[in-house]
RNA sequence: CGGGGUGUAGCGCAGUCUGGUCAGCGCACCUGUUUUGGGUACAGGGGGCCGUAGGUUCAAAUCCUAUCACCCCGACCA
C-alpha cells in the first residue's frame, strides 16, 4: 500500500468527544470517524485491523468444526415473540415496520434465526453436533453508547451457536470453545482473564466471560485469590451464612430523626456503624410491591433478585406508589410493623446481624437495636454487590480485590430453552424426540481491536500488536526529492510485495518529521527508514515502535528482520 | 428517563454576559519560495450566511421561544 494513495486522515489534535485513549487514537489516527451517536464508518485503517482479528477468529473456530454463515440483520417480530423475547428484550431491540406494517426489528444477536433455522433442518442425532457462527453488524439500541467502538450502538460480533443432542455433549463442546476462544485472544496478543459470568438477557445457565485487563474496562472483575475464584462483580454468588445469635439484652430504642435519611447521617448520628443499618427498598416486580432489606453499606444487585422473584420487569418502586401503599414518604421505611401484605425478602448478610437499625415506618423517627426475631422477614437470599476489600466467603484470610476490565467474548450453555420455544428437535438413538441442546459464543471484533488499543498505547499513540496491526510495517522515504533513496525504497517495496509482505510504504512529498509522527500515530510495529543512512553506507534503519531501538541493515537485513516479524 | 454541558471552516477553539467594523484565531488545505531525520519558515490564498425554525429589534453568532444533534454524570443507597 502506498501511504500517498491511503485514505487515512489523521488528527493533531484530540477530537472533544472522546475521552477513553482507544477512542482519541482510533480517532486521531484515521481508522474511525463517526457518523452518530455509537455508529461508526471503519475507515479503511480500521476495517483492516478488524480483518485481522476476524481472521485469526476463523481460523481458531474452523479447528472446532465450526462453519460460516450469515443471517439477516433485519428480523421478523414473529421470531422474537415465540422466544418471548419481544417483550423481554427492552428498549435495546430497535423496532420497525415495513410498508405493510409489519413489524421487524434489527438483530441484537441471532439465538432466534440460527434455533429456527435448525428447527426446520434438524431431523436427527446423527446431523449433531453442529456449530453455526457469522460475523456481522449488530445493532443495540444502547441506554448510553460510549467509549467509540467498547460500547457503540452499531458493531461488529463474531456469534456463534452449537447444537448437541445432550448435556454432556454441550459440556464437551463448552470447554472446548473456551479453549479455542483463549487461543484467539492469545493469538491477537492481549493480556485477558476468563472469568464467570451472567448470562444476562440471553439465557443460559453456565457462563464464562474474557476480560482483557484495562483500566477503561467497564465491568468490574471480583476476585478472591486464596480460592482462586475470578467473577463479573454482577455474577458474585455469595453461600448461605450461619444465622447469628442475636443479642437478647439489648432494649429497642426509637430515636427522633428529623431531616436525617442517608445512611451516613444516620450512623454518624446514633453512633451505629453502617454494617449495622438495614436498608429498606421497596421493589415493583412485575407490578406487584416486594420490600426487600439489606445491610446499609451493601448495594442490591437486581440481576439477583430479578432471578429470586422470577420477574419479567422488576423496577425500583416510585415515591407516589411507595406513599400509597406504606402510607410514607422515603427516608423512614423499616422492616418492623411493615404492611403485612408486602413479603420482606432480605438479604444473607442480614442472618449475620445480631443488632441493627432501622427506618420506624413513621416519619422523622429511626429504631436502634432491633433484632432480627422481631422482624417478619419471609426469605433470605443473596441479592447483593460484593464490596471492594471485604472478606471473602469462601476463605476467612483472604480479602476480595476487584479490577477493570473490557468484556470482549462471553460464552455460555443456552441448554434446550430456545430449542423448546422455537421447536427445534430431534429423534434421539432410541427413536425419541428430544429437545436440541444449545451454546452460544460471542467475540466483539470492533470492542477487541479497541481493547487491545487500551492495553498497548503510548503518549506517541498506538502500539499494535504485530498478530492485528494494520501493516507489518511502513518503509519511510526520508526525501522525494532524492532520486536515490526513492530507488532503493521502492526497490524493497517490491521485493516485499513479491513476497506478499503487508507493507506500506510513505511515498509522500511532505517532510520526514511528519512521516515519522504518522507511522508513530498509527502504531505500525516497525519502521524503515530510508534516508541519510542510504546515502552514507548503503543501509536501512530500522525502528521497532514498542521500543523504540533503532538498528541499522542492508536489504538481506530488513529481509531477515521482516520476515521474523 | 433525570441532571449538567456543547453546537461558529475538515479538526481544536475565541467571540455570546454588555446586540452595531464581528465572521475571527491555531492546525489542516491550495500557490510560491524555503526546509529536507521528528508535525520547517515566510508570503499570498480558498473555505463558514455562526445546529435548525420562529420571534424581538432600525440592526441578531450575541436577546427570547421552540426544536434537533452531540457529549458528560446519574439512572438503587430510602
Amino acid at each position: 500500500m502506498r501511504f500517498s494513495n491511503l485514505f487515512c486522515p489523521t488528527l493533531k489534535e484530540v477530537p472533544k468527544d472522546a475521552d477513553v485513549i482507544s477512542h482519541q487514537l482510533l480517532q486521531r489516527a484515521g481508522f474511525i470517524k463517526k457518523l452518530a451517536s455509537g455508529i461508526y464508518t471503519l475507515l479503511p485503517l480500521g476495517l483492516k485491523v478488524c480483518k485481522k482479528v476476524e481472521q485469526i477468529v476463523r481460523e481458531e473456530l474452523s479447528k472446532g468444526n465450526a462453519q460460516e454463515l450469515m443471517m439477516p440483520m433485519v428480523c421478523p417480530s414473529s421470531l422474537w415473540k415465540k422466544s418471548e423475547r419481544w417483550d423481554k428484550y427492552g428498549k435495546e431491540l430497535l423496532r420497525f415496520k415495513d410498508r405493510q406494517e409489519n413489524e421487524y426489528c434489527l438483530g441484537p444477536t441471532h439465538e432466534e434465526v440460527v434455533t429456527d433455522l435448525i428447527a426446520q433442518n434438524l431431523k436427527s442425532y446423527k446431523q449433531l453436533p453442529l456449530c453455526l457462527y457469522q460475523i456481522t453488524t449488530k445493532f443495540r439500541d444502547e441506554v448510553r453508547p460510549r467509549f467509540g467502538l467498547m460500547r457503540g450502538r452499531e458493531f461488529v460480533m463474531k456469534d456463534a451457536y452449537s447444537f448437541h443432542e445432550s448435556k454432556e455433549d454441550l459440556n464437551r463442546y463448552y470447554e472446548k470453545m473456551r479453549d479455542i476462544y483463549e487461543k484467539i485472544f492469545k493469538r491477537c496478543q492481549l493480556k485477558f482473564s476468563v472469568v464467570t459470568a451472567d448470562s444476562g438477557t440471553i439465557g443460559g445457565s453456565d457462563s464464562a466471560e474474557f476480560m482483557v485487563l484495562a483500566k477503561n474496562g467497564e465491568d468490574a472483575i471480583v476476585t478472591c485469590k486464596a480460592s482462586n475464584i475470578s467473577c463479573n462483580r454482577e455474577a458474585f454468588s455469595f453461600p448461605e451464612p450461619q444465622t447469628a445469635i442475636s443479642d437478647k439484652n439489648i432494649k429497642v430504642t426509637k430515636h427522633h430523626t428529623p431531616g436525617i435519611t442517608s445512611i451516613e447521617e444516620l450512623s454518624k448520628k446514633l453512633q451505629y456503624a453502617a454494617n449495622e443499618c438495614v436498608k429498606l427498598l421497596v421493589y415493583m416486580s412485575d407490578e406487584q410491591a416486594k420490600a426487600v432489606l439489606v445491610r446499609g453499606d451493601h448495594q442490591i444487585n437486581e440481576i439477583k433478585l430479578k432471578k429470586f422473584l422470577k420477574a419479567t420487569h422488576l423496577r425500583l418502586a416510585t415515591d407516589k406508589e411507595i406513599k400509597n401503599i406504606v402510607g410514607l414518604d422515603c427516608g423512614y421505611l423499616g422492616p418492623y410493623k411493615f404492611p403485612q401484605n408486602i413479603p420482606l425478602i432480605a438479604d444473607f448478610s442480614i442472618k449475620t446481624m445480631t443488632k441493627m437499625l432501622i427506618g420506624a415506618n413513621e416519619k422523622e423517627y429511626h429504631y436502634t437495636n432491633i433484632t432480627r426475631e422481631q422482624l417478619n422477614i419471609q426469605h433470605y437470599a443473596d441479592l447483593r454487590f460484593p464490596v471492594e476489600g471485604e472478606n471473602s466467603p469462601f476463605k476467612k484470610e483472604s480479602t476480595l480485590t476487584f479490577h477493570r476490565g473490557i468484556e470482549v467474548g462471553h460464552i455460555f450453555k443456552l441448554g434446550s430453552i430456545y430449542a423448546q420455544k422455537l421447536h427445534a428437535s430431534f429423534l434421539d438413538k432410541e427413536a425419541k424426540q428430544q429437545p436440541v441442546q444449545m451454546g452460544c459464543y460471542g467475540i466483539g471484533i470492533g470492542r477487541t481491536v479497541a481493547a487491545a488499543i487500551e492495553q498497548s498505547h503510548d503518549e506517541k499513540g498506538i502500539i499494535w500488536p504485530k498478530a492485528i496491526a494494520p501493516f507489518q510495517a511502513v518503509i519511510i522515504i526520508t526525501s522525494m526529492k532524492n532520486e536515490t533513496l526513492c530507488q532503493a525504497a521502492e526497490e524493497l517495496y517490491k521485493i516485499c510485495i513479491e513476497k506478499k509482505m503487508d507493507i506500506l510504504i510513505d511515498d509522500r512529498h511532505i517532510s520526514a518529521g511528519v512521516k515519522f509522527k504518522d507511522a508513530d500515530l498509527i502504531g505500525i510495529p516497525l519502521q524503515i527508514i530510508v534516508g541519510k543512512g542510504f546515502l552514507e553506507k548503503q543501509t536501512f534503519e530500522y525502528c521497532y515502535r514498542e521500543t523504540s531501538i533503532k538498528k541499522h541493515g542492508d536489504q538481506k537485513e530488513i529481509m531477515r528482520v521482516l520476515q521474523e516479524t
